[in-house]
RNA sequence: GGCCCCUUGGUCAAGUGGUUAAGACACCGGCCUUUCACGCCGGUAACAGGGGUUCGAAUCCCCUAGGGGUCACCA
């Protein structure tokens, strides 16, 4: 069996996406599966909208996110250049050949004109397609426009009642009949090619056989059909992937929130989390396990298991994953990950400055709250901020003998605050008072954070330390006094 | 509007003629625990509708409805 080769080819005009970062998942987890090859084309046709800055966005995303590729645009190869501006003479090349038999022509009808044409169709019910009256301009004609200075556009010639089958991996057959398209333009006047041509171009000369793209390439594949037979090129197979939808079922953009992978970088997703949760959009593994690694992925990846339907981005499930990921990863490289976050919030000094030893602590007390990195910040608060008191746990410390329990406790405290040895003495403190282990642990906890819920005690006095302790629980007998 | 795709719980989904119609997220309840979270256990909840085909349809066919995509000198 031939090699499979497959492509990404994204446009620059935008950060990557949550779809744009599917389709590529899936074309390198399909060539990955079957041993092949990947090229990553940067499709910069759209002159008006295309940055620069935004192709090295991309690149960064995608390797982010894990996926490689065996040629592309950063790294060269055998089929470049892999940037379609640089590509031009190329593209020409092919448009001359149409040109000269005849499966395309010049039209120089004007933007005004078009619009009018399709708003007189609208009107009237019919098909949108061009009337293709620039096909059968005489040569006088032509002679009359160019002279003009008008720069044609050129248009392909669409076959009379035909029908093109799409054989879709993923959807099975779909025929398209010619007769409800009309003549395309393949370049436009400024002699740069559209999508249309430039991708059949590119992707025949680069040996592509497997196109895994987006369902709204559906429907532009009959006159990417039409072209490989008219350029006499092989025909790749295709695979349209479903659309993923925002809650409110329409196409994903940016109303619903965050789309680019960016923002989920920096949210703290992690990478082998968001290639989880995307792989799970449109694709079911066999067994009942959904929380899987990169690797269990790539082994198990096929096309036959990818949905047709389109799915609805669904964050409360890409919380969990990531949830879960964080989980599996080791308190190492936890705290490496964590420090960053913890670095940029207002409480960099005072991470800074408490220590590896202490820093672990704060990493294992708050590691089981994490649905992403940045959530650190957060629930740090309780650790790194001065008291500050919620009304539910003032009232806990309105009961009686609070004042005794509290004194007893600073009174008592031990020498040496590892974890272990103040759950002991804890527990010894309840033994002592007689009191039930509420009773004792939930004052306590309010006279040192202010509220009610929290890390484990332990905990939290441990990464204080002696005198912080004290401090704080003078603190709260001024507060109980002056009440 | 034409063409095309899609339709199993709120969401992701398994299922390919005979199942008590999986599983996951979310939600609810319980347990665990010094609190919250984590974890564990359990629960509510689905084959869009209508016709066929068949001994038997979530599964096959047709129609209807709904959703989406596309009809650019965007990709």
């Amino acid at each position: 069996m031939k090699k499979v080769k497959v492509r990404f080819a994204p446009s620059p005009t935008g950060p990557l996406h949550i779809g744009g970062a599917r389709s590529a998942l899936f074309n390198y987890l399909f060539a990955k599966r079957y041993d092949g090859e990947m090229v990553l084309r940067i499709e910069d046709t759209d002159l008006e909208r295309s940055r620069p800055e935004y192709e090295k966005e991309i690149i960064d995303s995608l390797r982010w996110l894990g996926i490689s590729w065996t040629e592309g645009v950063d790294i060269g190869g055998d089929n470049g250049p892999y940037r379609q501006t640089e590509r031009i003479s190329v593209y020409r090349e092919y448009v001359e050949k149409l040109l000269a038999s005849g499966q395309a022509y010049e039209c120089f009808c004007s933007e005004e004109e078009l619009e009018k044409e399709r708003e007189e169709l609208l009107a009237k019910g019919e098909m949108v397609r061009y009337s293709g009256k620039c096909r059968y301009l005489t040569p006088e004609e032509r002679e009359e426009k160019l002279k003009q200075g008008i720069k044609p556009a050129i248009r392909f010639k669409v076959p009379d009642n035909k029908v093109y089958v799409v054989n879709d991996l993923v959807r099975g057959k779909v025929a398209f009949e010619t007769g409800n398209i009309g003549d395309f333009i393949i370049m436009k006047s400024d002699g740069i090619p559209t999508y249309n041509f430039a991708v059949v171009v590119d992707d025949a000369l680069m040996g592509i056989t497997h196109v895994i793209r987006a369902e709204e390439h559906l429907s532009n594949t009959p006159r990417q059909l039409m072209l490989y037979e008219a350029l006499n090129f092989k025909v790749p197979e295709f695979a349209h992937i479903s659309l993923i939808l925002g809650s409110d079922r329409q196409k994903m953009s940016k109303r619903h929130g965050a789309t680019s992978l960016i923002q989920y970088r920096e949210k703290g997703y992690l990478p082998e989390a968001m290639y989880n949760f995307l792989a799970l959009l449109g694709w079911s593994p066999e067994g009942e396990e959904e929380i899987l690694t990169p690797e269990q992925i790539n082994k198990s990846f096929s096309l036959d298991r990818v949905s047709k339907s389109p799915a609805v981005f669904d964050l409360d499930k890409l919380n969990h994953i990531n949830q879960q990921h964080i989980k599996m990863l080791s308190l190492d490289r936890l705290k490496e990950l964590l420090r960053p976050y913890l670095e940029a919030s207002p409480y960099g000094e005072k991470i800074a400055s408490l220590g590896p030893e202490k820093y672990e602590l704060l990493v294992m007390a708050l590691r089981d709250y994490l649905v992403c990195l940045s959530d650190i910040v957060e629930h740090a608060r309780i650790i790194l901020e001065d008291i500050e008191y919620e009304d539910e746990a003032l009232q806990v410390l309105k009961g009686e003998h609070i004042k005794d329990l509290l004194l007893q406790f600073i009174d008592e405290y031990p020498p040496v605050d590892g974890v272990e040895e103040i759950k002991q003495y804890m527990k010894s403190l309840v033994k002592k008072t007689k009191l039930k282990p509420k009773d004792v642990f939930m004052p306590i906890r309010c006279a040192l954070s202010g509220k009610t819920h929290g890390p484990d005690l332990p905990y939290l006095i441990s990464i204080w330390g002696r005198e912080e302790v004290q401090r704080r629980v003078r603190k709260t007998l001024e507060i109980i006094d002056r009440k």
